[in-house]
RNA sequence: GGGCGGUUAGCUCAGUUGGUUAGAGCGCCUGCCUUACAAGCAGGAGGUCCGCGGUUCGAGCCCGCGACCGCCCACCA
């Protein structure tokens, strides 16, 4: 079966296969072992940062899910009980959008539906379209635990969303309130202030003049971003020691285009230096004039609805938009000469992350979480507790500049507003009384009210942001709030990977609600003990992708076309820490080249297997002096060293380490080298070849294994058939994974193998020089000390066959006089052939040689003449630079004496 | 305004606690269809490690200053 392997490889032809087997045979379904079992104690467990409903795999998505499958890939086989959990996040607002606008073409709306048959007609959305992208990934085959999949409003994870709001209610730490919030005009919702993203906005800045009331003709001039804001103004603030405006204080001046009185007011937080040092107040729709409104008691006007109208408090505003308003106002203040003037002035706009409209900071009721206060039982604060965690190492963060950047935010964390004025989402847990307006926070709907007995109750119209239940998923789903066997064994997860911007949006989060929810958790409160921040990838100009621009990379298209292994190859490859991806094609193309370089190798190890009848044996009955040889020796002992390598890579996250560590071993020690070392003799007589057939299957299956974790589908179908449909185990993914074996080092096979390359090399150079046809056979002399000669002499063939030499023969006396000849510090070695050496471009390269070496040697004379070198370098280091620098002085005699030689 | 990265070959990036005058992939040049693989094989060219100063016996690596690029955070109207 295995020598039908078409001659090039094709991934389409064997991944979607493997993906559905493994799925098929629940290979990484996990069952939940007793705690405090064996098992359990070696547990590793990942969550998958749920992507939302609505999305479609993009390269962010693919990278990080390749991460995380590696390492999943390699604990499993490294003998963890891995669990990984997959699941979907309901995303709020872009999944209420989609089907908003989805009713729109409908010609209806979600008001003309109602909440409650929107909701349902969201549910029929998710059911239809909603699976989207677990059908990528099981494509791309990540080996999740499909079994244990969640959905963010499933029945258990959202009571488990209404216990932590109760919970926290309780506490005292989530409480409700007027306050100025950022708020979407579009979306028609409040939103955290990290759902604002700051732009550069080149603005204006107003200078309008207030009337000053009873002094006609005198007046004080403010300025301004928004002017439209100012029909809400309810006061003008000047910084008490700016002397200019001392006599004003206390004075009230005119509100123009209102008409209203409104006083002046001295206040820290204006600036002398800035604009006209005069700020005018909007308590209503401005956070720092909200503040001085609370400092100083002043009356609150909001002028906008929620869709950034002007309301009915605008006067003769109302009704209209916003910016349109601002024009109007601003032409209005011209005719009546209160306009002082514009500046050009550049400023940071707030803008929604979601829809980019310019967000209106807006008074409104919301719930907060107060991340910086004390639960009633006087515990720390959640922020307290995050930031402690991190700091002490309890949650290790890579790269650790992260943890730097994490440590700061939670010192200028503030309270975070949780309500949103959705449909979609969990809505919160918080019934109003209709008579004497008391709240009640409770699990169920209450039958009365708390406080009149009251009966009319109406649950609260907010839902909580989506963030709200994504921070709770490190123990929601394992299933609190009961006390399951999986929250036992599986928290604290053991890892989580993703991307640095959701660093606040999540991580800071999950870290928040897992300490306070899990305090006491035998095994550790941090919902993680370990997060990997990976970077961007950008396409190949170091550009963003994205929709506008036109150079978004599709992972499911571009897996299509060079196989998913090669696309994972890539990612890994480039997956060097801090740095973010620029994903280039040619890359990926390298990588199908490098799968098909395995193929190529299977086609060749299964081609002699078959031919000689080997069967699954490989290693048995293998001639004991089979291993006295240096190439098998040699290529065991890179194994067993690339694999510690490859090891260690892993533990520290470098996904580019451990991937370049395999390619190599398998395209240039394997490949290259093992495999032309035993060309002949496996084409020799049936005894020389079955003899050197006995390591190639074991050599070879375990750099499958090796590789697995990168390349799971290529890998998957070379190793069932190196076992020809008779495979110890259902899948390569379930077997043992490769680890350092020090009984298999052997520092002097490799040291004698690469002595040998670099005869073949030198050879090969020489050749290539004397520009000989690639196909004649031409005699090589050698001139070599004792040692070198014999390991020469006993890996002769090897010589021969790789350098294309036809013969080799020992020379009594040195050769570097012989025009085109090669020295090195361990032997000399020219060819014999007719053609004339080129002597000018022989000159040429000694010259260089020659040069370079002279430069090496002055530095190393100057070194080792140096007192203080050689008493405080350590010793190594010295006589290793003195052994070089006799090397050297050896080399320069020889190329001398070439040069003088060529005349 | 605060903070964090980065600058090494044409391109994308590695470079372990400072230690022989720097590596890989891709690209480029030359020669080869050598019966596993032309998605291949062999050989080659290509670097003032951003600049300046310092520490050190020794700096791509550590420190300071500067330049340029990128990112994050931020309630100066």
């Amino acid at each position: 079966m295995s020598n039908d392997l078409p001659k090039t490889y094709d991934p389409g032809a064997i991944e979607p296969r493997w993906a559905e087997y493994w799925i098929k045979e629940e290979l990484f379904t996990v069952k939940t072992p007793p705690p405090g079992s064996e098992e359990a104690k070696k547990v590793f467990s990942l969550l998958l940062p749920p992507p939302n409903v609505t999305g479609r795999l993009h390269m962010g998505h693919m990278l990080n899910q390749t991460e995380m499958d590696i390492i999943m890939r390699w604990r499993r086989m490294r003998g963890f009980l891995t669990l990984w959990l997959p699941g979907t996040d309901h995303a709020g607002i872009a999944t209420q959008m989609m089907v908003e606008r989805q009713l729109a073409s409908e010609g209806t709306s979600r008001q003309k539906l109602g909440r409650d048959a929107f909701v349902r007609r969201v549910w029929c959305w998710k059911k239809e379209y909603g699976g989207a992208i677990q059908g990528q990934m099981k494509r791309l085959g990540a080996s999740v635990d499909w079994a244990r999949e969640y959905f963010t409003m499933d029945e258990d994870l959202s009571r488990a969303v209404t216990d932590v709001f109760v919970r926290l209610y309780e506490e005292g730490l989530i409480y409700r309130g007027k306050y100025v919030v950022n708020w979407c005009p579009r979306c028609m919702t409040a939103i955290s202030d990290l759902e604002v993203v700051h732009e550069e906005y080149a603005g204006k800045l107003y200078q309008i003049r207030y009337p000053i009331s009873g002094d006609p003709g005198q007046f004080l001039t403010i300025a301004t971003t928004r002017p439209e804001t100012m029909l809400g103004d309810t006061a003008v603030v000047v910084n008490p020691k700016d002397e200019r405006y001392t006599h004003l204080h206390g004075k009230k001046l005119l509100l123009p285009l209102m008409d209203r009185e409104i006083p002046v007011i001295a206040d820290d937080f204006a600036d002398p230096q800035f604009g006209t040092g005069a700020v005018k107040v909007t308590p209503a729709h401005d956070p720092n004039d909200f503040q001085i409104g609370q400092r100083h008691n002043l009356e609150q006007i909001s002028v906008m609805d929620d869709q950034g109208m002007m309301n009915e408090n605008a006067g003769p505003y109302a009704g209209h938009d916003r910016f349109e308003a601002r024009e109007m106002i601003l032409r209005d203040l011209q005719d009546r000469g209160l306009a002082a003037g514009t500046k050009d002035h550049t400023y940071a706009i707030g803008k929604c992350d979601r829809c980019k409209t310019i967000v209106e900071p807006r008074l409104s009721t919301q719930w907060f979480v107060a991340v910086n206060k004390q639960p009633k039982d006087g515990g720390p604060s959640l922020a307290a507790t995050a930031k402690k965690v991190v700091e002490d190492g309890e949650i290790h963060i890579t790269p650790d500049n992260y943890k730097t950047i994490y440590l700061q935010w939670m010192d200028h964390i503030y309270d975070w507003c949780i309500s949103r004025q959705l449909w979609w989402g969990h809505r919160i847990p918080a019934w109003h009384c209709l008579d004497c307006k008391e709240i009640t926070v409770a699990r169920s709907t209450p039958s009365k009210c708390a406080k009149c007995n009251g009966v009319r109750l109406e649950q609260d119209q907010d839902v909580l942001d989506t963030w709200f239940s994504s921070a709770l998923l490190p123990f929601t789903s394992l299933g609190w709030p009961e006390q399951t066997r999986d929250q036992e064994v599986f928290y604290p997860t053991s890892l989580l990977i993703t991307a640095f911007d959701i660093l606040f949006f999540w991580v800071a989060r999950m870290i928040m609600m897992g300490c306070h929810f899990m305090a006491g958790h035998p095994q550790g409160v941090v919902p993680f003990r370990e997060v990997y921040i990976h970077s961007l990838v950008r396409d190949a100009e170091r550009q963003k992708m994205s929709k506008t621009k036109g150079n978004v990379v599709d992972p499911i298209e571009i897996t299509e076309r060079y196989g998913t292994d090669a696309v994972r190859f890539t990612l890994a490859s480039m997956a060097s820490p801090g740095t973010d991806i620029a994903f280039s094609e040619s890359r990926t193309e390298g990588y199908r080249a490098f799968a098909n370089k395995i193929w190529n190798a299977a086609r060749f190890v299964f081609m002699n297997l078959d031919r000689l009848g080997g069967g699954a044996s490989l290693t048995e009955g293998a001639p004991e002096q089979e291993l006295e040889r240096l190439e098998n020796r040699w290529i065991f002992s890179r194994f067993y060293r690339v694999a510690g390598e490859v090891n260690q890579s892993l533990t520290s996250y470098r996904f580019d380490e451990a991937s370049n560590t395999i390619y190599r071993f398998f395209w240039g020690d394997f490949c290259d080298w093992y495999l032309e070392i035993i060309k002949p003799r496996l084409s020799g007589p049936e005894q020389e070849a079955r003899a050197a057939l006995a390591f190639l299957g074991d050599i070879f299956e375990g750099a499958l294994r090796l590789l697995s974790p990168f390349m799971p589908f290529i890998t998957e179908e070379m190793w069932h058939a190196v076992y020809e449909g008779k495979a110890p185990a259902k899948s390569i993914a379930v077997v043992r994974y490769p680890e350092l074996d020090q009984g298999w080092l052997n520092d002097q096979a490799e040291a004698e193998m690469a002595t040998l390359q670099d005869l073949i090399v030198n050879i090969r150079q020489i050749r290539a020089d004397m520009k000989v046809e690639q196909k004649a056979k031409v005699p090589a002399r050698v001139f070599a000390a004792v040692d070198v000669r014999k390991l020469v002499e006993e890996n002769q063939s090897m010589v021969l066959r790789l350098a294309g030499a036809g013969t080799l023969e020992f020379a009594g006396e040195s050769l570097a006089k012989i025009p085109g000849a090669r020295t090195t510090a361990k032997f000399e070695v020219c060819i014999v052939y007719e053609q004339k050496v080129d002597l000018t471009a022989e000159r040429e390269r000694l010259g260089k040689e020659r040069t370079k070496l002279q430069g090496e040697s002055a530095n190393a004379q100057r070194q080792l003449g140096n007192e203080q070198f050689l008493s405080k370098a350590p010793a190594k280091v010295v006589d290793g630079l003195r052994k070089r620098a006799a090397e050297i002085e050896l080399l320069l005699r020889k190329i001398e004496a070439a040069l003088d030689n060529l005349g």
